[in-house]
DNA sequence: CACATAATTTCCGTATAATGGAATTAATCT
DNA sequence: AGATTAATTCCATTATACGGAAATTATGTG
């Protein structure tokens, strides 16, 4: 569907006879912002994401961008530091952003602050512990770090795989303590499970278990049908924003009954405790 | 001398007669980028590099921008989530900065791969060990990381300290190893030594000591008149950049010579593990 | 609590700088 | 060396950035 679009699109721009026909808009149907700040943002953003070396088309078709857009902008770039001129006609991140990331993550260090945390979760619950980071603005959340069970019946969870925040214990400690506004956008969106393809639970029933993690400050999730189980617990920053959260995942005929309460105990203080450290790094 | 130019910038805006004689660079003298992707990213380092809760009125008096493009800036930035509104009327940097600073970070992260380096130099050594960050903009260098000797008699080296390339062991290390063009400007820009005051040394003998740096990949400084001394080494990235170096430095009367060698093999070895895990991070 | 003051935010005419397709140049492949 | 592909520059068009002033909202004060 998006191929066919694009391979369109291409037609058009060979194609002069047609061109006058179709409005400015029509030639790039995409969700790339307009306004030089805007897309100066959006490369930077995808330049973080991306490879460590790239080219300009390359970087352009990522973006979704005209060419010459994407090379004005990196020339900007470049002059900032924040793109650098690898071997050949490769582009790379350059030395300036990087020291700009190291600052930032310097004054807290969200994945270097939970580690200790996740370790003591898989000694002590010998089960795979996963550290997420919400991203407010793709209303997702992406796996930050992870320590795998020592069993060798597991998931593979890889950092940096996307999370719905609707379904799962991750997701769900994330969705229950965002804004109600938030909350009701992300809901919206969801139409159908990440797992199952099945389409959402009842508004009410959702409803129901947030406000129950709410009140417990953790979330549990048991799924056989799909053998999946997990509790997790909200990360919370200085202003009381929503960071992310830290679970443990496992397949469900592991979940046994008499450990859950000790479990989310477990959870619930560590998720407390880098919420601390978050809080005194920005004091 | 600033403030009065502020100050009669400020009197030229709330006089209507003679706004019309001044030209739009005149009212705002200063070194601020034109251009909205340009001032994004001076903004952005402005964000990374400040207090973690700001006013616009700061920023825009640190940007030398006025408020009203600062504040256009600004909902851009926030429409990416590299900027979130704090309590009352502050803002903040936003969680979205933060993930992409963690992603360009995690693959590699110069201050966490040179801790232990930076652990080992003073454990061996018990002298100040210190790991400076090269900024190719600002053509100085920036001390990421450090860990004091413990001796009673040391210098105090805060991280984020700026760093002058022309003079010491760490700067010229650096230098030695940039590209021709830039250490030409930046010799050329330089004009007083930051400790002493006094006029920097001839080209010819700054040129002769970079040749012995390149050959013996490593730097020392020995200045018993501002009682300073020290071995650094320089830490390239996969490209062959100078991403810094790694040096330790002492009073000038601690610098025993017969330990000289050894302690620059050490700094060498050191610099060169470094570079091996940014060239692994990057393959 | 109303008032004064200082900040933020919106508005809007102007002008500049962004835009993207085409032409040109440079790099890479055969 | 010629062919092919990608990067870069050019330029007419116009959307967008620009910043001063006005409106609005927050903050401090008697």
């Amino acid at each position: 569907m998006l191929n066919a679009e694009n391979g369109e699109t291409i037609a058009m721009w060979n194609n002069h006879s047609t061109r006058r026909f179709f409005a400015r808009e029509d030639r790039y149907v995409n969700n790339a912002p307009s306004g030089s700040a805007g897309r100066l943002i959006h490369l930077l953003k995808l330049i973080a994401t991306g490879p460590h070396v790239f080219s300009l088309s390359a970087l352009a078709e990522r973006a979704q961008l005209p060419a010459s857009t994407v090379h004005r902008l990196l020339k900007e770039l470049m002059q900032a530091g924040f793109v650098e001129r690898g071997t050949g006609q490769l582009y790379r991140p350059g030395r300036e952003l990087h020291r700009m990331a190291s600052q930032l993550v310097a004054k807290f260090d969200l994945i270097r602050s939970a580690r200790p945390f996740l370790d003591d979760l898989v000694e002590k619950w010998r089960e795979t512990a996963v550290l997420c980071a919400y991203s407010p603005v793709n209303r997702n959340a992406v796996i930050a770090d992870t320590i795998a069970t020592p069993h060798p019946l597991r998931f593979t969870v890889e950092a940096g795989r996307e999370i719905s925040l609707p379904w799962g214990a991750l997701g769900r400690a994330i969705l229950a303590f965002l804004p109600a506004g938030e909350i009701e956008a992300v809901i919206r969106e969801a139409k159908f499970g990440p797992l199952s393809g099945k389409p959402r639970s009842p508004r009410a029933l959702i409803e129901a278990d947030l406000d129950q993690i709410r009140q417990q400050h953790y979330s549990r999730f048991y799924d056989p049908e799909n053998d999946i189980a997990g509790i997790a617990s909200p990360i919370f920053g200085s202003n009381g924003e929503v960071l992310g959260c830290i679970g443990v995942t496992m397949p469900s005929n592991r979940y046994q009954r008499h450990l859950e309460d000790d479990l989310a105990i477990a959870t619930l203080e560590a998720a407390q405790h880098i919420s601390e450290l978050a809080a005194i790094a920005y004091s």
